[in-house]
DNA sequence: GATACGTGGCT
DNA sequence: TAGCCAAGTAT
C-alpha cells in the first residue's frame, strides 16, 4: 500500500546501500563515514555540478583532471577564465563553468569555505535546488529532501505518482522529506541515487533486486515502467549554418575566436561560423566568410543540441589575411587545449583531415 | 510554468 | 534511426 512503510523504506534502503554503494571517485563511502571519515565540501560541490545532466562516466575523468589540477577551492577560484573553460570543454551546458568559477571566487573570497546549510548554498551561482540540498545532506548531513531526476522516478513509482513531471516536483519532494532520516541523510539520498541508476531504471527496471519492492505501489500493480509520467517534448526544428577553417600557411596555424559570454556555447573559442538560422533563410556559403579566400567545401557537420538540430556547412581555406580580426592563430598541436566544444571539433576535425 | 542550455550512450 | 535519457540551473 503506497505511503505505508515510510521507516521501512528507509531502513532497507540504508542496508542495501552498506552492501551495495557504488564506489565513486569523489564519494566517501559508507563505511568510511562510519569511521568519522567526512567528504571535502570542495569535491562534493564539484562532483555535484558536473554531475548536472551528465552521466558519470562522462563525469569521472574531468573530476579526476579538475582535482589534480585545482586540489582545493582558492587554485580553482586563482584559475584563469581560458583555462577552466578548455578544461571543461566537451563536458557541455557551459554556463555551469561559467558558475563554477563564480561559485568557486566567492567561497574563496569568503575565506574558503563552503556554507554549511542547503539555504545558504542555494545563493550561490551554479548552486540550485537539488545540488544545495545534495552538497548539503552529503557533505554536512543535513537531513534535507534530495531530489534529483533518480529520486523523481523512484518515488514516482513507489507512491504511483500520475501527475506529470515537473507539476508533479512538490508532492515529490515532500515524499522524499517523509523518507529522509535525521540521520544518515546523505548516505539515504545516495542510496535513492543508486537505487534509480542501477535498480530502478528507467527502462526495464530490475524489480526482482529491488529491497523496497514490497513497499512499492507500481511493483504491486505491474505499472513500474508507466512511472514517472512525463509531458511531451516538443520535436526539435533544424538550423542551418556555415564554419570557416582557415589554415595559414606559413605554419598550419588555424584561425580562431571567442563566442560570446552568454548564449550558445558561451565564452567558447571556435572557427568563425555563422549565426545558426531557421532553414528557410540559413546562410551556407562562403559569402558569409570572415575574409576573402579560396573557401572549398570541406562536407558537413550533423550535430543534435537540447532543442535543435544544426547542420553546419564547413569551408576550409589555406590562407592569411592582413586584415585585423577579432581571433587569434592557433598551432594545430595546441588545439586541444582550447576551450573548443565538441561541435567546434567536429568541424576542425572535418576540415582539417588529410585528403 | 516554459524555455534555453551540450553531449554521449542506449534502444 | 530517432528519440530518450543522465546527480539541473537561470531567466
Amino acid at each position: 500500500m503506497p505511503g505505508a512503510g515510510a521507516n521501512k523504506v528507509t531502513s532497507n534502503l540504508l542496508t542495501w546501500y552498506d552492501r551495495h554503494a557504488r564506489t565513486l571517485p569523489w564519494r566517501t563511502a559508507p563505511d568510511q563515514r562510519r569511521a568519522g571519515v567526512w567528504p571535502d565540501a570542495y569535491r562534493v560541490w564539484l562532483s555535484e555540478v558536473m554531475l548536472q545532466q551528465t552521466t558519470v562516466a562522462a563525469v569521472k575523468k574531468y573530476f579526476e583532471d579538475f582535482t589534480t589540477r585545482w586540489p582545493k577551492v582558492h587554485d580553482l577560484a586563482a584559475a584563469r577564465d581560458e583555462e577552466v573553460m578548455a578544461a571543461w570543454a566537451g563536458l557541455g551546458y557551459y554556463a555551469r563553468a561559467r558558475n563554477l568559477l563564480a561559485c568557486a571566487r566567492a567561497v574563496s573570497a569568503t575565506g574558503g569555505a563552503f556554507p554549511a546549510s542547503a539555504a545558504r548554498l542555494r545563493d550561490l551561482p551554479g548552486i540550485g535546488d537539488y545540488t544545495s540540498a545534495a552538497i548539503a545532506a552529503i557533505a554536512y548531513d543535513e537531513p534535507v529532501a534530495v531530489v534529483d531526476g533518480n529520486i523523481e522516478r523512484v518515488i514516482s513509482r513507489l507512491f504511483c505518482i500520475d501527475r506529470p513531471l515537473p507539476a508533479a516536483r512538490a508532492e515529490i519532494r515532500q515524499k522524499m522529506q517523509a523518507l529522509t532520516p535525521q540521520t544518515r541523510a546523505g548516505d539515504f539520498a545516495q542510496a535513492m541515487m543508486d537505487l534509480g541508476a542501477t535498480i530502478c531504471t528507467p527502462r526495464r527496471p530490475v524489480c526482482a533486486l529491488c529491497p523496497v519492492n514490497d513497499h512499492c505501489g507500481a511493483y504491486s500493480a505491474g505499472t513500474a515502467e508507466d512511472f514517472p509520467v512525463k509531458k511531451k517534448k516538443p520535436a526539435k526544428p533544424e538550423r542551418v549554418g556555415a564554419a570557416f577553417v582557415a589554415e595559414r600557411p606559413s605554419d598550419g596555424a588555424v584561425f580562431l575566436r571567442q563566442r560570446p559570454p552568454s548564449g550558445m556555447l558561451g565564452g567558447m573559442a571556435e572557427p568563425p561560423t555563422t549565426a545558426w538560422s531557421a532553414r528557410q533563410d540559413g546562410a551556407t556559403g562562403d559569402e558569409a566568410a570572415p575574409f576573402e579566400a579560396s573557401w572549398r567545401e570541406a562536407g558537413k557537420v550533423r550535430h543534435t543540441f537540447t532543442h535543435f538540430h544544426l547542420t553546419l556547412t564547413v569551408w576550409h581555406a589555406r590562407a592569411n589575411t592582413n586584415q585585423t580580426l577579432d581571433g587569434w592563430w592557433q598551432a594545430q598541436p595546441t588545439l586541444d587545449q582550447q576551450a573548443l566544444p565538441t561541435l567546434m571539433r567536429k568541424c576542425l576535425a572535418l576540415a582539417l583531415a588529410k585528403p
